[in-house]
DNA sequence: CGCCAGGTGCGAA
DNA sequence: TTCGCACCTGGC
């Protein structure tokens, strides 16, 4: 067991707003995830971070870059809040709200099936391929799949794809698959050369690109903008398309447009 | 039944 | 360049 104290953590918020996929609330209220190489459990008592893991290995490393511990957001939200003061309700309510820090692979193929589809269906599906391609865990008495690596997805047809049902996108992932695209190649490159690199796959758009580099580089100057951000825009500030909204948000949150995106989402969702 | 879900590619103007 | 539309699928 591990305990990372005093953190500034909203873990329920953070784990189930849409990031990840994968976990299971469980009656104690702890959090159980599936990770790229290992289950854990989390639970936050007062301010310290309670882990429990199927593997030790540099845990708390690995649980401090998973969650973003390190990054100081205090100091970010200042800043936005310089820029835009109407966002203070906002950025209160998501106080301890972090971008998750998500495996490469696991986040490219999450966000390919999740265009035009529900959470539901969207978790649905990578159960099915984690289940059928994954190496198996057990830990505290469940049994756990963790998400397949690449040489075992490069076996799949687009009909297997098909049979997690991902419908019509099946062949965007086995394209995605069988494409030469070096995701390590991605943390050398400006954001928006990224975004280009990412929309050569077909089935990746704006916003699945966004939404990689966010959540997978940590890219905070994207604008994964959806139908939730839209609405926001257009009622609070009057901007009803995408190209509007990407161009204010990043006039007024510039580097940092990708987080209030996040947090704009996040309070809209919850409201 | 019809509609929708954290969009995207495609063909037509 | 922009616009409208079809699209697997399960839940309501």
């Amino acid at each position: 067991m591990l305990v990372i104290k005093d953190v500034n953590l909203d873990l329920e918020n953070t784990i189930t707003c849409g990031q990840i996929f994968r976990f299971k609330k469980e009656d104690d209220n702890s959090f159980t995830v599936i990770m790229s190489d290992r289950v854990v459990n989390l639970k936050m008592n007062n301010n310290n971070l309670i882990v429990l893991s199927s593997s030790e290995e540099d845990l708390e490393d690995v649980i401090k870059s998973y969650l973003d511990l390190d990054r100081n957001y205090d100091k970010i939200n200042d800043k936005i809040l310089e820029n835009d003061s109407s966002l203070k309700d906002v950025i209160d309510k998501c106080n301890g709200f972090k971008i998750m820090h998500t495996p490469k692979l696991e986040t490219c193929i999450s966000y390919i099936i999740s265009q035009n589809n529900g959470v539901p269906q969207i978790r649905n599906s990578l159960n099915l391929l984690s289940e059928k391609y994954g190496k198996r865990v057990e830990f505290m008495n469940n049994v756990y799949y963790l998400f397949p690596n690449i040489n075992e997805l490069k076996k799949l047809s687009i009909s297997d794809f098909h049979e997690c049902k991902t419908g019509f996108r099946d062949k965007y992932l086995y394209n995605f698959i069988n494409s030469n695209i070096k995701l390590d190649k991605i943390d050398d490159m400006a954001t928006d050369d990224a975004l280009k690199y990412l929309m050569n796959i077909k089935g990746i758009g704006l916003k699945v690109a966004s939404c990689i580099l966010l959540f997978a580089y940590q890219r905070f100057d994207v604008f994964p903008i959806d139908t939730w951000v839209k609405k926001y825009f257009s009622e609070n500030y009057n901007l009803d398309d995408i190209k509007k909204i990407s161009f204010f948000a990043k006039e007024k949150y510039g580097a940092y447009s990708g987080l209030v995106i996040q947090y704009i989402f996040n309070y809209s969702r919850n409201k």
